[in-house]
RNA sequence: GGAGAGGUGGCCGAGCUGGUCGAAGGCGCACGCCUGGAAAGCGUGUAGGUGCCAAAAGUGCCUCGAGGGUUCGAAUCCCUCCCUCUCCGCCA
């Protein structure tokens, strides 16, 4: 959520930053709900200021005479009191519930650009294999070594769950442990999280956990929602707190599963592993002075350039252009991996900046040494290794021509044999 | 799941027979004195949020887990919920 303030002073900016990332948001209607809530607010802080007034002069014994009097008058603003606060809250709630729709600011070099189309490709790390061979995609191949069951998955738990099986499981639990050593060198304190939330938790990250679009699942009869990635989590665990400014940068990594209902995405990149329900991920979080955060976020990209440098993926570096931003994230990195299976490159990574976005609805803040009161952190999150969408870009470019897989030494496994 | 105890400022911890309490004391931190320098010692200061004000000063409002209630007045009394701890039960 932005700050209020700065939705006021900065509005030019805000509408043009909407208009950038093509969102539709009423601001007016904000404008007028943040001018109904100040007034109402003014009127109820006179009303209480009134009320203490009253009840601070009778601490001591009085007459009976003069004390009917401020009783009847602290009675009668106790009324209006109630009356003004109800108006009051409508309007905050108002407010509040639109604030939140407002994305974050962009940074200035984020390419401008409507979807994903007109995102900016950094450079290319890596050869795409060349097969004398037809290669096959990772649904193929994995069928044929029996590495996975999507027809179980479905029986099960329905359409886009799967098993993983024999190879694929070792691969997976290799790869989060792979993951897990590089975040321990790079500094990370690692997590194993809940892989469930609360409402409010997702709420502050930024994550709609309501309404017919929700990429999440909630949880019947309870406040608490599957979460999407471990972000949420790991996010959410410092919220409302005041860290010690010598305590930062805190780099945490999260292993959870993720769950994600994929609303609306039904038929596109349907097949396989691309867009699944579940999986697993490994995920990386900072939290970091707001002079820090930049620098952070290129860190963060060079360790996943490191993950799977390591792993021997090809891959582009991809600047995320403003209509393809997330409300939440100031500037976004993606890392695509080739794919030899689609024959093109496929998002593995995302690394965002979300500057004080998150900071402020979770209140998070840290506390400057010697200086006087508190500032918002920035947080930033970013992928080290998505397992689904990892095993597609392992499996199809380690594919060779006997139907064996090769494996990177760094994960210290064999080969995949053919059956 | 059952019984009990508890959740107070950056941290620890008093207050909890309602008003003098945004809150003793300590730690930490900042500044100063002392010292050749440091430690110790001494002194002073030190919660957050938000509004008014150009800003500082000043001042209003809110916050003692969350929400509601009683009252002119609630950290303190009542109710609901959440969380933590101890014991018991159950279980991997």
């Amino acid at each position: 959520m932005l700050d209020m303030r700065d939705i006021r002073e900065r509005q030019d900016e805000v509408r043009e930053n909407i208009r950038n990332r093509g969102m539709e948001i009423d601001l007016d209607a904000l404008l007028a709900a943040d001018e109904d809530a100040r007034r109402l607010r003014g009127e109820l802080d006179e009303i209480r200021r009134r009320r203490n007034e009253i009840s601070g002069s009778m601490k001591g014994p009085m007459k009976p005479e003069e004390r009917a009097p401020l009783v009847e008058e602290g009675r009668q603003l106790k009324e209006r009191e109630a009356e003004v606060e109800e108006r009051y809250r409508a309007a905050d709630e108002l407010r509040r519930s639109l604030q939140s729709q407002v994305p974050n600011f962009t940074h200035p070099d984020a390419p401008l650009g409507r979807d994903d189309m007109e995102n900016k490709e950094l450079r290319v790390v890596g050869e795409p294999p060349r097969f004398d061979f037809k290669p096959l995609d990772h649904v193929d191949l994995m069928e044929r070594l029996d590495l996975v069951d999507f027809e179980g998955g479905a029986k099960v738990a329905g359409q886009k769950f799967y098993y993983l099986k024999n190879e694929a499981v070792l691969l997976e639990l290799a790869l989060m442990q792979f993951a897990s050593r590089i975040l321990r060198e790079e500094g990370f304190t690692m997590f194993i999280t809940p892989d469930l939330a609360r409402r409010d938790i997702l709420d502050g990250i930024g994550f709609n956990p309501r309404g017919e679009s929700t990429q999440i699942y909630n949880i019947e009869n309870s406040d608490l929602c599957l979460v999407a990635t471990a972000e949420i989590t790991l996010g959410g665990l410092l919220s409302g707190e005041i860290i010690e400014e010598e305590r930062l940068p805190l780099l945490y990594g999260g292993i959870s599963h993720c769950f994600r209902t994929e609303a609306g995405s039904a038929g596109r990149e349907s097949r396989g592993l691309y867009r699944v329900h579940q999986f697993s991920k490994v995920e990386m979080f900072a939290f970091t002075r707001p002079e820090d955060s930049a620098e952070m976020h290129d860190r963060m990209v060079s360790i996943e350039e490191r993950i799977y440098t390591e792993l021997g993926i090809p891959y582009r570096v991809v600047d995320i252009c403003t209509g393809d931003l997330g409300a939440p994230a100031y500037r976004k990195f993606d890392l695509e991996a080739w794919m030899p299976g689609r024959e093109r490159w496929g998002e593995i990574t995302s690394t965002s900046n979300c500057t004080d976005y998150q900071a402020r609805r979770l209140d998070i803040r840290y506390k400057e040494k010697g200086a006087k009161g508190t500032r918002l952190v920035h947080m930033l999150n970013g992928t080290a290794i998505a397992l689904s969408r990892a095993m597609i870009a392992l499996l199809e470019n380690g594919q060779r021509a006997d139907g064996s897989i090769s494996l990177p030494k760094c994960l210290g496994l064999a080969d995949i044999q053919p059956r």
